[in-house]
DNA sequence: CAAAAATTTTGATCCTTGTCAACGACAAGG
DNA sequence: CCTTGTCGTTGACAAGGATCAAAATTTTTG
C-alpha cells in the first residue's frame, strides 16, 4: 500500500525559467529569453497538434513560442502550481503523475514526442511532469495560447481532437487498472508502448523503457516487486527478452491476446 | 475475476429510432421524426455546454436537435457501433461501461443531467451507455454537430472545456482505481456522487444511488460483495445510513478524509 | 576506479480482496 | 398467490498481489 514519495526532489523549472532556454535556429547557450521558434525545423511537426496548421497559423504560433530543454530527472511542472505554460514535447519522455497526501503515487501517463502538455488549459497543474530522459519542449504562454485558439479555429479543433484522444486513452487505462490481472497489465503496457513508438519511429519488437519498474508499477497500480516478477516470468517463458533500458518482444501474439481490449 | 456479462440485453435504440421520440414543445407521442427543440424550456441549460451560447447559436442548435426519451434499462448506444448521434442528457442517469471480450466490465462513468454524450465526436462508440432511470436526451446528428462547431467557435470552446473536464475526472479516477483501498474507493465514490448532485440540486447529505452495487463495483474495480461489505461496515460505524435507493452521509468529514486527493 | 546510491530481483510471509455458496427481501408477472 | 428473477447481504475459504527483508546488479559520483 505504499509508493515512493521520497524521490530526489529536483526543482521545478517549467514556468520559472531555470531551464536552459535555447533557440533551435540560433543555438545560443545561456540567454534567459531564448530565441524564436523555427517550426519548419521541428521534429514532431507531423505528429503534434501542429500537423493541421496552415502557414498563417504557424507564424502566429512561432510568435508566442520558444524551445526549452530539461535535463533527465528535472521536474517540468508540478501538481498544484500555477500553469504558466503549455507546450509540445519535441524530444525525450516525461512521467506524468499524481501524488496522494500520504505519498502513494499514480502515474497517469507518459508523454512522448509530439504529445501536448497542458491540454486542459487549466490555471493549475493537475499533475507533476518529470523528465525521464533529457527533454525538449516547444513552449507557449498558457494565456497567450488560450487566446490564440479562439482566433484560430483549426488550432482549437486540433486541441479538441487531442483532448478527445487523451480521454479515450484514459478510459482504456481505467479498464486496465480496474479489471485486469498483473500479467495482463504488464502485457497491455508493453503493447501500448510498442504502439506509441510505432507512431514515431517504425514498428519494432524493440521497446525502449525509459521509466523505472517503480514508475511502471505506479502506472499500472502494482508494486515494483510484482512488476519485476511478472517481467521476469515473461522472460522465463520466452514471451519477452529483458535488455538494457527496455525489452524485446518475442511473442507479440501472446502479449496482444493478454492485452486484448 | 469475473463481472457480469449476462445483463438483460435491451436493444440499442439511440441511432435506430426505436425510442419514443417526443418534442418538448408539442408533446406528440408516436411520430418517428419528433418535434423541434425548445432550448428556452430546457432544464439543464445552465449546466450543459449550452450555457455559453448566444441566441444565434441556440437557434443553430435547435435546428439540428431533437429530444428523445429512453425507459429505464434501455441501451442508449453500444460500444463498437457507429455513432450516429451526440447529445446532452437532460434528465435521468446513464451508466457508461466498457466490456472486455471475456465478460469483465469496467464502468467508466455515470452520466448525469447536463452531461454531454459523445464528447470525442468519434465515428464509433467507445463504450456502451445504458439508462439507469428513465432518461431524456437532447440529441444531435454527430456529423451535423461536428460541422456546426467549426462555425461556432464558442460552442467548440465549450466542448473543449467539457472534454478537458472529463479528462481531469478520468485521471482522478485512475488514482482511485490504481492506488486506493476498497474503503477509500467507496468513500471517494460517495463524495463524488454528492458533489455531482450538489451541482444540479443543492448540497445535501442525501445521495441517491440509481445504480446497483454491481455497477458501483465495476466502476471502482471491486466485486459486488466487497462493495456490499464496505457499505455495511460504514453503516455499522455510523459513517453513512443506507436508505432505499441511496445513502445518507452522517460523517462527511470522515468520508472526505478517506477520499482525500 | 572505487565507493555510494539507486534499481532490480528473489524469497518468505501476510492480508486484503476475490471466489463460491447460500439466503432473505423485494418486484414483476403469470 | 405463487413463481421467478434481481438485488443485496453474509459467511467460509482461497489466492493474487502486497509487504518485509535482503541480495544482486547497475548507475552515479567523488
Amino acid at each position: 500500500m505504499e509508493s515512493l514519495a521520497e524521490k530526489t526532489m529536483t526543482d521545478t523549472v517549467f514556468g520559472r525559467m531555470e531551464a536552459s532556454v535555447r533557440s533551435l535556429s540560433c543555438a545560443s547557450q545561456k540567454p534567459p529569453q531564448g530565441g524564436a521558434l523555427d517550426c519548419a525545423d521541428c521534429d514532431v511537426r507531423g505528429q503534434s497538434i501542429c500537423q493541421a496548421l496552415d502557414p498563417d497559423e504557424f507564424e502566429a504560433l512561432e510568435k508566442i513560442g520558444r524551445t526549452v530543454s530539461f535535463p533527465s530527472k528535472a521536474t517540468v511542472f508540478e501538481q498544484g502550481r500555477d500553469a504558466v505554460h503549455v507546450g509540445n514535447l519535441t524530444s525525450g519522455a516525461l512521467r506524468l503523475s499524481k501524488l496522494l497526501p500520504d505519498g502513494r503515487r499514480q502515474v497517469v501517463g507518459f508523454a512522448m514526442p509530439g504529445d501536448f502538455l497542458g491540454l486542459a488549459l487549466a490555471k493549475t497543474h493537475m499533475f507533476t511532469a518529470d523528465a525521464l530522459t533529457p527533454a525538449k519542449i516547444c513552449q507557449f504562454s498558457r494565456v497567450g495560447f488560450s487566446e490564440l485558439i479562439d482566433e484560430k479555429p483549426r488550432l482549437m479543433r486540433a486541441l479538441l481532437e487531442a483532448a478527445s484522444h487523451e480521454l479515450t486513452l484514459a478510459q482504456d487505462q481505467m479498464v486496465v487498472l480496474g479489471r485486469r490481472t498483473a500479467e495482463e497489465k504488464i502485457a497491455a503496457f508493453l503493447i501500448g508502448m510498442r504502439n506509441r513508438y510505432a507512431r514515431i519511429h517504425g514498428a519494432s519488437v524493440h521497446v525502449p523503457l525509459p521509466m523505472t519498474r517503480l514508475d511502471i508499477g505506479d502506472y499500472l497500480g502494482l508494486t515494483v516487486e510484482t512488476v519485476s516478477r511478472m517481467m521476469t516470468r515473461m522472460a522465463r517463458e520466452k514471451t519477452i527478452v529483458i535488455v538494457p533500458d527496455g525489452v524485446r518482444l518475442l511473442d507479440v501474439a501472446r502479449l496482444e491476446r493478454l492485452a486484448e481490449v
